[in-house]
DNA sequence: AGCGCACTACGTACGGTGTACGTAACTACG
DNA sequence: CGTAGTTACGTACACCGTACGTAGTGCGCT
Protein backbone atom coordinates (compact mmCIF):
# COMPACT_ATOMS: atom_id res chain seq x y z
CA UNK A 1 0.00 0.00 0.00
CA UNK A 2 2.68 2.74 -1.17
CA UNK A 3 0.30 5.38 -2.18
CA UNK A 4 -3.37 5.45 -1.76
CA UNK A 5 -5.65 6.22 -4.83
CA UNK A 6 -6.14 9.93 -4.10
CA UNK A 7 -9.36 8.96 -1.84
CA UNK A 8 -12.78 11.20 -2.96
CA UNK A 9 -13.49 13.62 -0.06
CA UNK A 10 -15.35 16.42 0.33
CA UNK A 11 -13.51 19.40 2.09
CA UNK A 12 -15.88 20.10 4.80
CA UNK A 13 -16.00 16.18 5.73
CA UNK A 14 -12.35 16.73 7.03
CA UNK A 15 -11.70 17.64 10.43
CA UNK A 16 -9.66 21.05 10.56
CA UNK A 17 -7.12 19.98 12.93
CA UNK A 18 -5.81 16.36 12.96
CA UNK A 19 -5.35 14.64 16.29
CA UNK A 20 -1.61 14.07 15.68
CA UNK A 21 1.47 16.32 14.49
CA UNK A 22 2.23 20.18 15.06
CA UNK A 23 -0.62 22.25 15.10
CA UNK A 24 -1.19 23.57 12.09
CA UNK A 25 -0.22 27.32 11.10
CA UNK A 26 -3.35 27.99 9.53
CA UNK A 27 -7.31 27.76 10.06
CA UNK A 28 -9.10 27.05 6.85
CA UNK A 29 -10.69 30.95 7.67
CA UNK A 30 -7.07 32.42 7.07
CA UNK A 31 -6.45 30.43 3.82
CA UNK A 32 -10.07 31.39 2.76
CA UNK A 33 -9.39 34.92 3.05
CA UNK A 34 -6.15 35.02 1.86
CA UNK A 35 -7.75 34.09 -1.67
CA UNK A 36 -10.81 36.19 -1.28
CA UNK A 37 -7.97 39.29 -0.94
CA UNK A 38 -6.42 37.98 -3.82
CA UNK A 39 -9.46 37.30 -6.34
CA UNK A 40 -11.05 40.54 -5.02
CA UNK A 41 -7.86 42.32 -6.20
CA UNK A 42 -6.47 40.63 -9.14
CA UNK A 43 -8.95 38.70 -10.41
CA UNK A 44 -10.50 34.88 -9.69
CA UNK A 45 -6.98 33.93 -12.46
CA UNK A 46 -5.17 35.33 -9.93
CA UNK A 47 -5.49 32.79 -7.53
CA UNK A 48 -3.07 30.06 -7.94
CA UNK A 49 -1.51 27.94 -5.25
CA UNK A 50 1.82 29.51 -5.39
CA UNK A 51 -0.02 32.97 -4.40
CA UNK A 52 -2.19 31.60 -2.03
CA UNK A 53 0.89 30.43 -0.06
CA UNK A 54 2.73 33.69 -0.74
CA UNK A 55 0.12 35.39 0.99
CA UNK A 56 -0.04 33.44 3.72
CA UNK A 57 3.69 33.52 3.90
CA UNK A 58 4.58 29.22 3.52
CA UNK A 59 5.56 27.08 0.81
CA UNK A 60 3.62 26.42 -2.10
CA UNK A 61 3.14 22.53 -0.98
CA UNK A 62 2.80 23.54 2.01
CA UNK A 63 -0.81 24.42 1.58
CA UNK A 64 -1.80 21.20 0.02
CA UNK A 65 -1.38 19.86 3.61
CA UNK A 66 -4.64 22.48 4.07
CA UNK A 67 -6.57 22.05 0.32
CA UNK A 68 -5.53 18.70 -0.85
CA UNK A 69 -7.04 20.31 -4.68
CA UNK A 70 -7.47 23.74 -5.79
CA UNK A 71 -11.23 22.95 -6.60
CA UNK A 72 -11.22 22.65 -2.88
CA UNK A 73 -9.67 25.82 -2.23
CA UNK A 74 -12.46 27.84 -4.65
CA UNK A 75 -15.09 25.80 -2.05
CA UNK A 76 -13.54 27.55 1.00
CA UNK A 77 -13.70 30.80 -0.87
CA UNK A 78 -17.29 30.05 -1.50
CA UNK A 79 -18.19 29.16 1.67
CA UNK A 80 -16.27 32.61 3.27
CA UNK A 81 -18.34 34.92 1.30
CA UNK A 82 -21.71 33.12 1.99
CA UNK A 83 -20.46 34.09 5.52
CA UNK A 84 -21.66 37.35 4.73
CA UNK A 85 -25.07 37.32 4.35
CA UNK A 86 -26.81 38.95 7.20
CA UNK A 87 -29.85 36.63 8.16
CA UNK A 88 -32.11 37.63 10.44
CA UNK A 89 -32.90 35.33 13.53
CA UNK A 90 -36.73 35.05 12.33
CA UNK A 91 -38.03 35.95 8.61
CA UNK A 92 -40.93 38.61 8.59
CA UNK A 93 -43.71 36.06 7.73
CA UNK A 94 -43.85 38.04 4.39
CA UNK A 95 -42.21 35.41 2.44
CA UNK A 96 -41.77 37.77 -0.50
CA UNK A 97 -40.34 40.82 0.60
CA UNK A 98 -37.80 38.27 1.84
CA UNK A 99 -36.69 36.51 -0.65
CA UNK A 100 -36.15 39.73 -2.64
CA UNK A 101 -34.43 41.00 0.44
CA UNK A 102 -31.83 37.97 0.28
CA UNK A 103 -31.40 38.70 -3.38
CA UNK A 104 -30.40 42.28 -2.83
CA UNK A 105 -28.24 41.05 -0.30
CA UNK A 106 -26.72 38.13 -2.91
CA UNK A 107 -26.37 40.96 -5.26
CA UNK A 108 -24.43 43.51 -3.82
CA UNK A 109 -22.05 40.40 -2.16
CA UNK A 110 -21.59 39.37 -5.93
CA UNK A 111 -20.73 43.07 -6.66
CA UNK A 112 -18.15 43.22 -4.03
CA UNK A 113 -16.81 39.83 -4.92
CA UNK A 114 -17.01 39.82 -8.63
CA UNK A 115 -15.81 36.41 -9.12
CA UNK A 116 -18.59 34.75 -7.15
CA UNK A 117 -20.72 34.12 -10.34
CA UNK A 118 -17.83 32.12 -12.10
CA UNK A 119 -17.56 29.40 -9.20
CA UNK A 120 -21.82 29.10 -9.41
CA UNK A 121 -22.18 25.50 -9.69
CA UNK A 122 -24.99 22.71 -7.83
CA UNK A 123 -21.55 21.60 -6.60
CA UNK A 124 -20.91 23.65 -4.41
CA UNK A 125 -23.95 23.46 -2.32
CA UNK A 126 -23.09 21.57 0.28
CA UNK A 127 -20.74 24.35 2.31
CA UNK A 128 -21.52 25.25 6.16
CA UNK A 129 -22.36 28.28 4.97
CA UNK A 130 -24.68 27.40 1.98
CA UNK A 131 -26.41 24.75 4.27
CA UNK A 132 -27.47 27.42 6.28
CA UNK A 133 -28.40 30.01 3.90
CA UNK A 134 -30.50 27.26 2.54
CA UNK A 135 -32.19 26.50 5.81
CA UNK A 136 -32.90 29.92 6.32
CA UNK A 137 -34.40 30.70 2.97
CA UNK A 138 -36.90 27.33 3.89
CA UNK A 139 -37.80 29.48 7.02
CA UNK A 140 -38.92 32.63 4.54
CA UNK A 141 -40.88 30.52 2.65
CA UNK A 142 -42.50 28.31 5.86
CA UNK A 143 -45.84 30.90 5.14
CA UNK A 144 -45.60 30.08 1.34
CA UNK A 145 -48.38 26.61 1.04
CA UNK A 146 -46.22 24.38 -1.16
CA UNK A 147 -44.78 21.00 -0.89
CA UNK A 148 -40.77 20.63 0.11
CA UNK A 149 -40.11 20.05 -4.01
CA UNK A 150 -41.66 23.33 -5.63
CA UNK A 151 -40.38 24.98 -2.75
CA UNK A 152 -36.79 23.96 -3.53
CA UNK A 153 -37.52 24.65 -7.43
CA UNK A 154 -37.90 28.12 -6.33
CA UNK A 155 -34.79 28.69 -4.15
CA UNK A 156 -32.70 26.94 -7.52
CA UNK A 157 -34.93 29.65 -9.91
CA UNK A 158 -34.17 32.86 -7.57
CA UNK A 159 -30.82 31.49 -7.11
CA UNK A 160 -29.94 30.73 -11.00
CA UNK A 161 -31.63 34.38 -11.91
CA UNK A 162 -29.94 36.10 -9.66
CA UNK A 163 -26.33 34.45 -10.42
CA UNK A 164 -27.36 35.12 -14.41
CA UNK A 165 -27.81 38.57 -14.30
CA UNK A 166 -25.00 39.62 -11.98
CA UNK A 167 -23.14 37.81 -14.46
CA UNK A 168 -24.11 39.80 -16.89
CA UNK A 169 -24.10 43.01 -15.26
CA UNK A 170 -19.95 42.11 -13.97
CA UNK A 171 -19.07 40.85 -17.16
CA UNK A 172 -20.28 44.06 -19.10
CA UNK A 173 -18.57 45.62 -16.55
CA UNK A 174 -15.55 44.12 -16.39
CA UNK A 175 -14.55 42.98 -19.66
CA UNK A 176 -12.13 45.40 -20.39
CA UNK A 177 -9.98 44.94 -16.69
CA UNK A 178 -7.86 42.12 -18.36
CA UNK A 179 -7.66 43.56 -21.47
CA UNK A 180 -4.52 45.91 -22.42
CA UNK A 181 -6.71 48.34 -23.88
CA UNK A 182 -9.58 50.88 -22.44
CA UNK A 183 -13.17 49.90 -22.29
CA UNK A 184 -14.39 52.47 -24.37
CA UNK A 185 -12.18 51.13 -27.30
CA UNK A 186 -13.73 47.79 -26.52
CA UNK A 187 -17.26 49.30 -26.55
CA UNK A 188 -16.88 51.36 -29.18
CA UNK A 189 -15.16 48.65 -31.50
CA UNK A 190 -18.11 46.34 -30.92
CA UNK A 191 -21.16 48.66 -31.00
CA UNK A 192 -19.37 49.84 -34.24
CA UNK A 193 -19.45 46.45 -35.68
CA UNK A 194 -23.11 45.40 -34.45
CA UNK A 195 -23.84 48.45 -36.56
CA UNK A 196 -22.27 47.40 -39.32
CA UNK A 197 -23.90 44.02 -39.22
CA UNK A 198 -27.44 45.48 -39.13
CA UNK A 199 -26.37 47.63 -41.73
CA UNK A 200 -26.54 44.47 -43.43
CA UNK A 201 -30.30 44.23 -43.49
CA UNK A 202 -30.25 40.47 -42.44
CA UNK A 203 -31.42 41.28 -39.08
CA UNK A 204 -34.76 43.85 -39.49
CA UNK A 205 -36.11 43.27 -36.43
CA UNK A 206 -33.05 44.07 -34.30
CA UNK A 207 -32.25 47.08 -36.56
CA UNK A 208 -35.71 48.68 -36.06
CA UNK A 209 -35.56 47.71 -32.22
CA UNK A 210 -31.74 49.41 -31.67
CA UNK A 211 -33.38 52.21 -33.73
CA UNK A 212 -35.39 53.39 -31.13
CA UNK A 213 -32.46 54.14 -28.59
CA UNK A 214 -34.19 53.80 -25.51
CA UNK A 215 -31.37 55.28 -23.53
CA UNK A 216 -28.89 54.05 -20.62
CA UNK A 217 -30.26 50.25 -19.31
CA UNK A 218 -31.52 50.84 -15.48
CA UNK A 219 -29.58 47.47 -14.44
CA UNK A 220 -31.26 47.21 -11.07
CA UNK A 221 -34.38 47.48 -13.01
CA UNK A 222 -34.18 44.78 -15.08
CA UNK A 223 -32.77 42.72 -12.23
CA UNK A 224 -35.77 43.42 -9.92
CA UNK A 225 -38.15 42.82 -13.23
CA UNK A 226 -37.07 39.75 -13.35
CA UNK A 227 -36.74 38.42 -9.98
CA UNK A 228 -40.02 40.02 -9.63
CA UNK A 229 -41.28 37.43 -12.31
CA UNK A 230 -40.11 34.37 -11.25
CA UNK A 231 -41.69 35.33 -7.86
CA UNK A 232 -44.97 36.23 -9.70
CA UNK A 233 -44.94 32.56 -11.23
CA UNK A 234 -44.90 31.19 -8.40
CA UNK A 235 -47.24 33.23 -6.02
CA UNK A 236 -50.21 33.04 -8.46
CA UNK B 1 6.34 51.52 -35.23
CA UNK B 2 8.17 48.95 -34.19
CA UNK B 3 5.23 46.65 -32.58
CA UNK B 4 1.57 47.31 -32.36
CA UNK B 5 -0.19 47.92 -29.23
CA UNK B 6 -2.17 45.16 -29.74
CA UNK B 7 -5.26 46.65 -31.38
CA UNK B 8 -8.89 45.49 -30.12
CA UNK B 9 -10.83 43.51 -32.22
CA UNK B 10 -13.58 41.64 -32.52
CA UNK B 11 -12.94 38.30 -34.57
CA UNK B 12 -15.86 39.03 -36.52
CA UNK B 13 -15.06 42.36 -37.89
CA UNK B 14 -11.75 40.65 -39.23
CA UNK B 15 -11.61 39.65 -43.36
CA UNK B 16 -11.35 36.06 -42.88
CA UNK B 17 -9.23 36.03 -45.88
CA UNK B 18 -6.50 38.72 -46.55
CA UNK B 19 -5.75 39.97 -49.80
CA UNK B 20 -2.12 39.37 -50.03
CA UNK B 21 -0.01 36.87 -49.13
CA UNK B 22 -0.40 32.74 -49.53
CA UNK B 23 -3.62 31.52 -49.49
CA UNK B 24 -5.01 30.40 -45.95
CA UNK B 25 -4.59 26.46 -45.41
CA UNK B 26 -7.33 26.52 -43.37
CA UNK B 27 -11.01 28.39 -42.68
CA UNK B 28 -12.60 29.09 -39.56
CA UNK B 29 -15.06 26.59 -40.04
CA UNK B 30 -12.47 23.60 -40.31
CA UNK B 31 -10.69 25.85 -37.00
CA UNK B 32 -14.22 25.95 -34.99
CA UNK B 33 -14.71 22.04 -35.98
CA UNK B 34 -11.61 20.71 -35.02
CA UNK B 35 -12.11 22.63 -31.39
CA UNK B 36 -15.52 21.08 -31.36
CA UNK B 37 -14.40 18.21 -31.82
CA UNK B 38 -11.59 18.48 -29.25
CA UNK B 39 -14.20 19.88 -26.80
CA UNK B 40 -16.77 16.87 -27.54
CA UNK B 41 -14.43 14.20 -26.99
CA UNK B 42 -12.05 15.36 -23.95
CA UNK B 43 -13.68 18.62 -22.56
CA UNK B 44 -13.41 21.96 -22.51
CA UNK B 45 -10.19 21.89 -20.74
CA UNK B 46 -8.71 19.73 -23.55
CA UNK B 47 -9.12 22.62 -25.75
CA UNK B 48 -5.77 24.39 -25.78
CA UNK B 49 -4.00 25.84 -28.76
CA UNK B 50 -1.29 22.82 -28.65
CA UNK B 51 -3.85 20.02 -29.62
CA UNK B 52 -6.04 22.23 -31.46
CA UNK B 53 -3.03 22.84 -34.00
CA UNK B 54 -2.00 19.52 -33.93
CA UNK B 55 -5.82 18.64 -34.67
CA UNK B 56 -5.46 20.57 -37.49
CA UNK B 57 -1.85 19.47 -38.58
CA UNK B 58 -0.29 22.35 -38.30
CA UNK B 59 2.08 23.86 -35.70
CA UNK B 60 0.90 25.67 -32.81
CA UNK B 61 1.81 29.07 -33.67
CA UNK B 62 0.08 29.00 -37.16
CA UNK B 63 -3.25 29.08 -35.50
CA UNK B 64 -2.64 32.42 -34.21
CA UNK B 65 -2.52 33.50 -37.46
CA UNK B 66 -6.30 32.53 -38.16
CA UNK B 67 -7.11 32.97 -34.02
CA UNK B 68 -4.93 36.06 -32.07
CA UNK B 69 -6.47 35.01 -29.05
CA UNK B 70 -7.52 31.81 -27.01
CA UNK B 71 -11.07 33.89 -26.31
CA UNK B 72 -11.44 34.21 -30.00
CA UNK B 73 -11.04 30.11 -30.91
CA UNK B 74 -13.82 30.22 -27.88
CA UNK B 75 -15.96 32.49 -29.68
CA UNK B 76 -15.60 30.36 -33.03
CA UNK B 77 -16.31 26.71 -31.51
CA UNK B 78 -19.73 28.90 -30.12
CA UNK B 79 -20.81 30.08 -33.16
CA UNK B 80 -20.30 27.03 -34.77
CA UNK B 81 -22.40 25.01 -32.30
CA UNK B 82 -25.03 28.12 -32.40
CA UNK B 83 -25.17 27.01 -36.57
CA UNK B 84 -27.30 23.54 -35.58
CA UNK B 85 -30.38 25.15 -34.65
CA UNK B 86 -33.07 24.14 -37.42
CA UNK B 87 -34.62 27.81 -37.89
CA UNK B 88 -37.77 27.35 -39.61
CA UNK B 89 -38.75 30.26 -42.43
CA UNK B 90 -41.85 31.28 -40.89
CA UNK B 91 -42.71 31.18 -37.13
CA UNK B 92 -45.94 29.47 -36.90
CA UNK B 93 -47.84 31.69 -35.16
CA UNK B 94 -48.17 30.75 -31.76
CA UNK B 95 -44.83 32.06 -29.87
CA UNK B 96 -45.17 30.09 -26.98
CA UNK B 97 -45.02 26.72 -28.47
CA UNK B 98 -42.07 28.43 -30.68
CA UNK B 99 -40.24 29.74 -27.96
CA UNK B 100 -40.30 26.33 -25.89
CA UNK B 101 -39.31 24.41 -28.94
CA UNK B 102 -36.31 26.23 -29.75
CA UNK B 103 -35.85 25.68 -25.72
CA UNK B 104 -35.71 22.11 -26.34
CA UNK B 105 -33.29 22.56 -29.38
CA UNK B 106 -31.10 24.35 -27.33
CA UNK B 107 -30.87 22.11 -24.59
CA UNK B 108 -30.23 19.02 -26.75
CA UNK B 109 -27.68 21.06 -27.79
CA UNK B 110 -26.12 21.59 -24.69
CA UNK B 111 -26.36 17.77 -23.86
CA UNK B 112 -24.39 16.98 -27.71
CA UNK B 113 -21.98 19.55 -26.60
CA UNK B 114 -21.99 19.68 -22.88
CA UNK B 115 -19.23 22.58 -22.45
CA UNK B 116 -21.11 24.87 -24.42
CA UNK B 117 -23.26 26.44 -20.96
CA UNK B 118 -19.04 26.94 -19.81
CA UNK B 119 -18.94 29.67 -22.30
CA UNK B 120 -22.02 31.37 -22.28
CA UNK B 121 -21.85 34.77 -21.57
CA UNK B 122 -23.14 37.85 -22.52
CA UNK B 123 -19.90 38.51 -24.35
CA UNK B 124 -20.54 36.18 -27.34
CA UNK B 125 -23.61 38.15 -28.43
CA UNK B 126 -22.28 39.11 -32.13
CA UNK B 127 -21.28 35.78 -33.95
CA UNK B 128 -23.67 35.79 -36.48
CA UNK B 129 -25.42 32.52 -35.81
CA UNK B 130 -26.08 34.15 -32.72
CA UNK B 131 -27.60 37.19 -34.68
CA UNK B 132 -29.79 34.84 -36.86
CA UNK B 133 -30.30 33.21 -33.61
CA UNK B 134 -32.07 36.31 -32.34
CA UNK B 135 -33.77 37.45 -34.81
CA UNK B 136 -36.08 34.54 -35.70
CA UNK B 137 -36.76 34.56 -32.10
CA UNK B 138 -37.94 38.15 -31.90
CA UNK B 139 -39.63 36.84 -35.11
CA UNK B 140 -41.26 33.97 -33.23
CA UNK B 141 -42.24 37.34 -30.95
CA UNK B 142 -43.87 39.11 -33.85
CA UNK B 143 -47.64 38.29 -32.23
CA UNK B 144 -46.18 38.94 -29.08
CA UNK B 145 -47.50 42.40 -28.36
CA UNK B 146 -44.47 44.11 -26.22
CA UNK B 147 -42.11 46.67 -26.77
CA UNK B 148 -38.72 45.97 -28.10
CA UNK B 149 -37.54 45.46 -24.70
CA UNK B 150 -39.46 43.82 -23.04
CA UNK B 151 -39.39 41.17 -25.37
CA UNK B 152 -35.29 41.04 -25.34
CA UNK B 153 -35.86 40.70 -21.59
CA UNK B 154 -37.91 37.84 -22.13
CA UNK B 155 -34.89 36.28 -24.58
CA UNK B 156 -32.44 36.75 -22.26
CA UNK B 157 -34.47 35.17 -19.60
CA UNK B 158 -35.35 32.51 -21.66
CA UNK B 159 -31.85 32.00 -22.41
CA UNK B 160 -30.87 32.30 -18.88
CA UNK B 161 -32.93 29.86 -17.68
CA UNK B 162 -32.02 27.11 -20.48
CA UNK B 163 -27.97 27.58 -19.70
CA UNK B 164 -28.66 27.26 -15.61
CA UNK B 165 -30.73 24.39 -15.85
CA UNK B 166 -28.78 22.67 -18.56
CA UNK B 167 -25.83 23.63 -16.93
CA UNK B 168 -26.90 21.65 -13.96
CA UNK B 169 -28.17 18.78 -15.45
CA UNK B 170 -24.49 18.47 -17.05
CA UNK B 171 -22.71 19.27 -13.89
CA UNK B 172 -24.12 16.69 -11.73
CA UNK B 173 -23.81 14.02 -14.53
CA UNK B 174 -20.46 14.61 -15.78
CA UNK B 175 -18.90 15.59 -12.35
CA UNK B 176 -16.91 12.27 -12.33
CA UNK B 177 -15.59 12.49 -15.83
CA UNK B 178 -12.59 14.15 -14.96
CA UNK B 179 -12.00 12.77 -11.04
CA UNK B 180 -10.42 9.71 -10.85
CA UNK B 181 -12.55 7.82 -8.80
CA UNK B 182 -15.98 6.66 -9.66
CA UNK B 183 -19.53 8.61 -9.66
CA UNK B 184 -20.71 6.72 -7.65
CA UNK B 185 -17.73 7.07 -5.00
CA UNK B 186 -17.99 10.62 -4.79
CA UNK B 187 -22.11 10.54 -5.19
CA UNK B 188 -22.16 8.33 -2.32
CA UNK B 189 -19.65 10.34 -0.18
CA UNK B 190 -21.63 13.24 -0.78
CA UNK B 191 -24.79 12.36 0.23
CA UNK B 192 -23.50 10.76 3.31
CA UNK B 193 -21.57 13.77 4.29
CA UNK B 194 -24.89 15.58 3.69
CA UNK B 195 -27.02 13.05 5.57
CA UNK B 196 -24.16 13.65 8.39
CA UNK B 197 -24.93 17.45 8.42
CA UNK B 198 -28.60 16.91 8.81
CA UNK B 199 -28.28 14.72 11.46
CA UNK B 200 -26.81 18.09 13.06
CA UNK B 201 -30.15 19.25 13.73
CA UNK B 202 -29.34 22.16 12.40
CA UNK B 203 -31.31 21.79 9.41
CA UNK B 204 -34.57 21.49 10.43
CA UNK B 205 -37.06 22.36 7.45
CA UNK B 206 -34.23 20.46 5.51
CA UNK B 207 -34.18 17.51 7.42
CA UNK B 208 -37.94 16.68 6.39
CA UNK B 209 -38.12 17.73 3.31
CA UNK B 210 -35.28 15.05 2.73
CA UNK B 211 -37.27 12.69 4.92
CA UNK B 212 -39.68 12.42 2.33
CA UNK B 213 -37.77 11.32 -0.52
CA UNK B 214 -39.73 11.74 -3.82
CA UNK B 215 -37.36 9.58 -5.51
CA UNK B 216 -35.41 10.30 -8.56
CA UNK B 217 -35.69 13.41 -10.42
CA UNK B 218 -37.49 13.69 -13.35
CA UNK B 219 -34.50 16.41 -15.04
CA UNK B 220 -36.68 17.42 -18.19
CA UNK B 221 -39.97 17.71 -16.20
CA UNK B 222 -37.95 20.48 -14.03
CA UNK B 223 -36.85 22.37 -17.16
CA UNK B 224 -39.97 21.85 -18.60
CA UNK B 225 -41.70 23.77 -15.67
CA UNK B 226 -39.14 26.20 -14.99
CA UNK B 227 -39.53 27.41 -18.10
CA UNK B 228 -43.19 27.35 -18.57
CA UNK B 229 -43.12 29.77 -15.27
CA UNK B 230 -40.89 31.97 -17.29
CA UNK B 231 -43.06 31.90 -20.12
CA UNK B 232 -46.45 32.92 -17.91
CA UNK B 233 -44.82 35.58 -16.40
CA UNK B 234 -44.84 37.44 -19.58
CA UNK B 235 -47.98 35.85 -20.77
CA UNK B 236 -50.14 37.34 -18.69
C1' DA C 1 8.40 7.39 29.97
C1' DG C 2 9.34 6.56 25.63
C1' DC C 3 8.42 4.77 21.18
C1' DG C 4 6.17 5.15 16.76
C1' DC C 5 3.56 7.29 13.55
C1' DA C 6 0.61 10.72 11.70
C1' DC C 7 1.08 15.03 10.70
C1' DT C 8 3.37 19.58 9.17
C1' DA C 9 6.62 21.91 6.13
C1' DC C 10 8.69 22.61 1.77
C1' DG C 11 12.17 22.09 -2.19
C1' DT C 12 12.51 20.01 -6.58
C1' DA C 13 10.70 18.51 -10.77
C1' DC C 14 7.44 17.26 -14.54
C1' DG C 15 4.23 18.08 -17.92
C1' DG C 16 1.17 21.25 -19.28
C1' DT C 17 -0.54 26.14 -20.58
C1' DG C 18 -0.89 30.94 -23.45
C1' DT C 19 1.73 33.56 -26.31
C1' DA C 20 5.80 37.07 -27.56
C1' DC C 21 9.30 37.11 -30.86
C1' DG C 22 12.26 36.07 -34.77
C1' DT C 23 12.94 34.05 -39.21
C1' DA C 24 11.99 32.06 -43.68
C1' DA C 25 8.97 31.32 -47.64
C1' DC C 26 5.41 32.99 -50.57
C1' DT C 27 2.08 35.91 -53.37
C1' DA C 28 -0.76 39.76 -54.88
C1' DC C 29 -0.55 44.51 -55.71
C1' DG C 30 1.72 49.14 -57.17
C1' DC D 1 9.37 43.26 -60.95
C1' DG D 2 10.23 44.64 -56.45
C1' DT D 3 8.32 44.92 -52.13
C1' DA D 4 5.13 44.81 -48.55
C1' DG D 5 2.17 42.03 -46.06
C1' DT D 6 0.85 37.36 -45.09
C1' DT D 7 1.54 32.57 -43.84
C1' DA D 8 4.24 29.08 -41.37
C1' DC D 9 6.51 27.62 -37.38
C1' DG D 10 10.48 26.80 -33.99
C1' DT D 11 12.17 28.59 -29.79
C1' DA D 12 11.62 30.56 -25.39
C1' DC D 13 9.49 32.53 -21.20
C1' DA D 14 6.61 32.79 -17.38
C1' DC D 15 3.25 30.53 -15.11
C1' DC D 16 0.24 26.78 -13.75
C1' DG D 17 -1.33 22.30 -10.77
C1' DT D 18 0.62 18.89 -8.28
C1' DA D 19 3.42 14.16 -7.53
C1' DC D 20 7.10 12.89 -4.79
C1' DG D 21 10.74 12.75 -1.36
C1' DT D 22 12.74 14.30 2.86
C1' DA D 23 13.09 16.30 7.32
C1' DG D 24 11.23 17.68 11.66
C1' DT D 25 7.53 17.72 15.31
C1' DG D 26 4.53 16.35 18.97
C1' DC D 27 0.20 13.49 20.22
C1' DG D 28 -1.45 8.89 21.63
C1' DC D 29 -0.59 4.34 23.09
C1' DT D 30 1.78 0.94 25.39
Amino acid sequence: MVGRPAVPEVIWARPERAGRGPKPAFSRADIAAAAVRLADAEGLDAVSMRKVAAELGCGTMSLYNYVPRKEDLYELMFDAVSSEYDLPEKPSGDWRADILALAHQARAMMHRHTWVPRLMSPVYGFSPNTLAYIEYTLSCLDGFDAPFGEKMELIAMVNGVITTYVANEIATAERGRSLPWSEEQEQEIRTRYLISQIATGRYPRMAAGFAEDPGPIDLEGVFDRALGRVLDSFDG
